[in-house]
DNA sequence: ACCTGAACACCGTTCAAGT
DNA sequence: ACCTGAACACCGTTCAAGT
């Protein structure tokens, strides 16, 4: 049942279409950063099942093992990517509004990102920070945002890691179909969780993922808020 | 760089060992309960990237196109997967415990099975859950005791998926290598960071993803709560 | 150093043939 | 209906040869 394309030739063929003979070029045709902007272009026209070393290559005008001289692997190239959609990641709001709106900035605008992208959220929640520099760049930002809200240190990096695994998973609910809750045939083993799937909150203006992500936000920002103050109670009542 | 393993010749052999010619056998040798149980032991024995539908054939003594007069694909495998191990969560707490302590449990367990089993992760946050009956039970169950817990029913659906939403994410980041946040050579260029990293809270006891969860899920549940008490009070007003 | 082109060792899936 | 065995259309990756 896979669709056949009509496929170009395998010769490498450059953009202009002539063909480039083996051997090293005159000058550099390739680069991590070519090869980045030419897979977010691929991903955006058709997919990431669209995105395969081979498609890459041909986008690019390039043999397939070509890019083996700038990335080790395909995972290689999709940390590139990571990497570089963190610079759609909003933390404007740090040093400027109150934490709670500068974190929900900062939440809204981090899952818009990647659940445009949730193929990579796997890569990302166990991705190395060295080697990310935008990546690692964001997360100074806010932990300077949260210690300058007056959260303990010992407790910064545990929240953040919170904050994202909630993200991470509603970028995933993003993707998910609208019928997903739909009990079909089952409905009568269900009753009351079809009765509230049908009684859900669901938002005028947006998508019922938002609903989620929003009700789970806010519990979570204030559940975080206060436990940052319990933690300042305790340590000033042991002190 | 591909390990090399010694096959054994492609031809389909049962487990005695006996070879079994074409055509359609005296009693039938498959059967999706065996394809699962199989698909679990090859996992725990060899890890996600041994699940190949040649190695669960072999494994069950047969070609792998037989496979495919029980699943559509190798999709359809990973869905008796999630499936089958929604046995594992436990949701024994609702109508027991209170609703705080009840949630907690059906939290901690939850990830920590698909912690074991992260690839299925993708699959789950997108699956529907018509033909997932243990799926569409743990919801049910768990509807019930939110329900019994006083929480108004537009607001049940919602506060699910954004619980599953941060276990999700949080299943992931068990997964995650310890160094991870790791700065390397870029700590100079992110020292709030770097410290923040150095002076977290880490359990005695558990894992430093254990930390973040922890915090995440008890600062959830109580901002939860919080929402369900305002959302109950502006209804009274309004009422 | 950085490209080409051929080759390698896999994948998942389909399908005619067999009982 | 439910198996086998061969074939198909891909994958990602390696490597000698070329400049």
């Amino acid at each position: 049942m896979r669709k056949r394309a009509t496929r170009r030739p395998a010769i490498a063929v450059s953009a202009s279409g002539t063909h480039r003979s083996a051997g090293r070029p005159a000058q550099k045709v390739l680069s991590k950063e070519l090869i980045t902007s030419a897979a977010l272009k691929l991903i955006e026209a058709s997919g990431y099942d669209a995105l395969t070393m081979s498609a890459l290559a041909r986008r690019l005008g390039v043999a397939p093992s070509a890019l083996y001289n700038h990335v080790k692997s395909k995972h290689d190239v999709l940390l590139l990517l990571q990497d570089h959609l963190m610079n759609g990641v909003d933390v404007s709001g740090f040093g400027t509004l109150p934490w709670p709106e500068a974190v929900r900035n900062w939440a809204w605008s981090y899952r818009d990102v990647f659940a445009q992208h949730s193929p990579l959220i796997p890569v990302i929640a166990v991705l190395p920070v060295t080697g990310a520099p935008r990546t690692l760049q964001m997360y100074e930002e806010l932990t300077r945002g949260f210690l300058d809200a007056g959260w303990p240190e010992p407790l910064v990096v545990p929240a953040i890691v919170a904050l994202e695994s909630f993200i991470f998973g509603s970028a995933f609910d993003v993707a998910a179909p609208e019928d997903i809750f739909e009990t079909g045939e089952l409905a009568d083993s269900s009753p009351h969780f079809t009765s509230a799937v049908r009684a859900r909150q669901l938002p005028a203006d947006g998508a019922p993922a938002d609903a989620a992500f929003r009700l789970g936000l806010d519990g979570l920002i204030s559940g975080l808020d206060a436990q940052r103050r319990e933690w300042a109670d305790a340590a000033s009542t042991a002190g």
